[in-house]
RNA sequence: GGCAGGGUGGCUCAGUGGUACGGCGGAGGACUGCAAAUCCUUUAUUCGCGAGUUCGAUUCUCGCCCCUGCCUCCA
């Protein structure tokens, strides 16, 4: 079976063949830098990396490019409220992300471009469009792009024209032909940061930054482009519209949105105020816990976030490192010559990138390996499986005792550690109720002993 | 109002025209001095409701109920 997309440009599965034999290239919209990220910020780049990884994992050179608006009417408002200048608070916020990224384990794209610094192209544009009688200048002085002079508008989220208009919550804006135009290039207030142009001194609109970086980056036609849900209507629309409109080309041939993460069975966003930045979560949980949550749930489906989502993920992530552990106490590990990923794992990445069904796959496996230890049979084959699909899936990246042993200090694990030795010597000479006592002592602080055959070992117990 | 996506065991999450994957949790057992971990057994006559197509539907069709999202900035 070969690799399948549900394409959101039709709503069908459709078998995915890239434009170039062997080359992929792809765009995903990255944050308004003006704020941390949050945990559906963290869903859209999870879910991208793991795109990213698999088609290289499938035999793509991949160029993914990803970007960075850091110019927008919310950055400047924040700038100006903390007192701030726009450039150091979008330095700032983008090394944020950086760090976030990092601890959730997703790679760097091929390219991260900043929307400042694509003022040429994002003017071209704007000029192609009016010079094909698509863009206008309306009487503020706003460019703006004419829907109506755009055959295709609509052909992503299957909306008509008519209806948004009808229906609308659009506010009518005196300056446009139809309420449903959007910006291309505003001019600038007082004070705001401004570039200079044939329209005069100002800055663009949002969506024309994604349309002129993904076809500098990756040309007029591509293979995927990607973004959450609430993405697809109006910016992926627009961006379609301008791109096609100004420079002919299909953009992107496959569409991939990921869904929400919800709270409460609500959408998580910055406007209802009920997010949870990935900072906040990682100083809780490791951060493979987030990403655990994230693979956990197919990429289209909702996903409700909680402390009790979240502990589950880390359960089922501690049940992983469990079989790690236990395979590192074994005399001799041995590796494949070549790791490979089982088929019924592949399958799944395959359709549609079904990372539940991968795990499935995973866990069953954990569980062979389990099994062969009791049995004292050979791992070989099953460990070089889950080394394989865990570096793919980028979890249990940590070392087994780490994992377990987190959080507790130098000091700590050395009291730990006397009292293991203490205990040690009662057992030996059956004092049970010494032995007993240490292991209660340990227990009051959380430290649950586990006797092997290797010796006695801790772990911290996790709070539910 | 228009459009889109959902409703699967105690929780979570896949999936399929022939009665349901995995994780968490529960119960019993094995192992252990006691534990923990692991293993074994077990835990949905059932996949929102009703009707239809079919030898057979949770999976297809139609209707209904409920939830969420988009239609304004939003990952």
């Amino acid at each position: 079976m070969g690799l399948k997309f549900f394409n959101s440009l039709g709503r069908v599965k459709q078998d995915f063949t890239p434009l170039k034999a062997g080359e992929v290239r792809m765009y995903v919209c990255g944050v308004t830098v003006y704020d941390q990220s949050h945990v559906g910020h963290a869903r859209v780049m999870v879910v991208f990396d793991l795109l990213y990884r698999w088609l290289q994992q499938s035999g793509f050179s991949v160029c993914y490019v990803r970007n960075f608006t850091d110019i927008d009417d919310k950055i400047i408002q924040r700038a100006a409220e903390n007192g701030e200048d726009v450039f150091s608070l979008t330095q700032r916020m983008i090394a944020a992300f950086h760090r976030d990224m990092d601890a959730l384990g997703c790679l760097r794209p091929t390219v991260e471009p900043r929307a400042t610094d694509y003022m040429p192209q994002m003017i071209a544009m704007i000029e192609s469009l009016i010079d094909k009688g698509i863009a206008y200048l309306s009487d503020g002085g706003d460019v703006l792009f004419s829907v109506r002079s755009f055959s295709d508008y609509g052909a992503l989220s299957g909306k008509n024209i008519d209806d948004l208009a009808s229906g609308s919550r659009v506010d009518i804006d005196q300056k446009k032909r139809d309420p449903l135009d959007f910006v291309l290039w505003k001019p600038a207030k007082m004070g705001e940061p401004a570039w200079q142009s044939p329209w005069g001194d100002g800055r663009p609109g949002w969506h024309i930054e994604c349309s002129a970086m993904s076809c500098h980056h990756l040309g007029e036609s591509f293979d995927i482009h990607g973004g959450g849900m609430d993405l697809k209507f109006p910016h992926h629309e627009n961006e379609i519209a301008q791109a096609v409109a100004a420079n002919g080309g299909d953009f992107a041939k496959v569409w991939l949105h990921n869904g929400f993460v919800n709270i409460n069975a609500e959408k998580m966003s910055k406007s209802l105020g009920n997010f949870f930045t990935i900072a906040d979560v990682i100083s809780c949980y490791p951060a493979e816990v987030l990403r655990m949550f994230i693979v956990g749930t197919h990429y289209r489906s909702p996903l409700d976030f909680s402390d009790q989502a979240l502990s589950e993920a880390r359960l089922g992530l501690d049940r992983l490192y469990e079989v790690k552990k236990r395979v590192m106490q074994l005399d001799d590990i041995a590796l494949a010559d070549q790791l490979l990923l089982p088929q019924p794992f592949v399958d799944a990445m395959n359709d549609d990138l079904n990372t539940p069904e991968a795990l499935a796959v995973l866990f069953e496996t954990a569980h062979r390996l389990n099994k062969a230890i009791d049995e004292g049979g050979d791992v070989t084959d099953d460990w070089s499986s889950f080394v394989a699909m865990t570096d793919l899936l980028a979890l249990v990246q940590d070392d087994a005792t780490g994992w377990f042993q987190s959080g507790v200090n130098d000091l700590d694990v050395a009291h730990i550690e006397s009292l293991i030795a203490a205990r040690k010597e009662a057992r030996l000479a059956k004092d049970f109720a010494r032995s007993d006592a240490i292991r209660a002592e340990l227990m009051a602080l959380n430290i649950i002993l586990e006797d092997g055959a290797a010796g006695t070992t801790w772990k911290v117990k996790e709070l539910a």
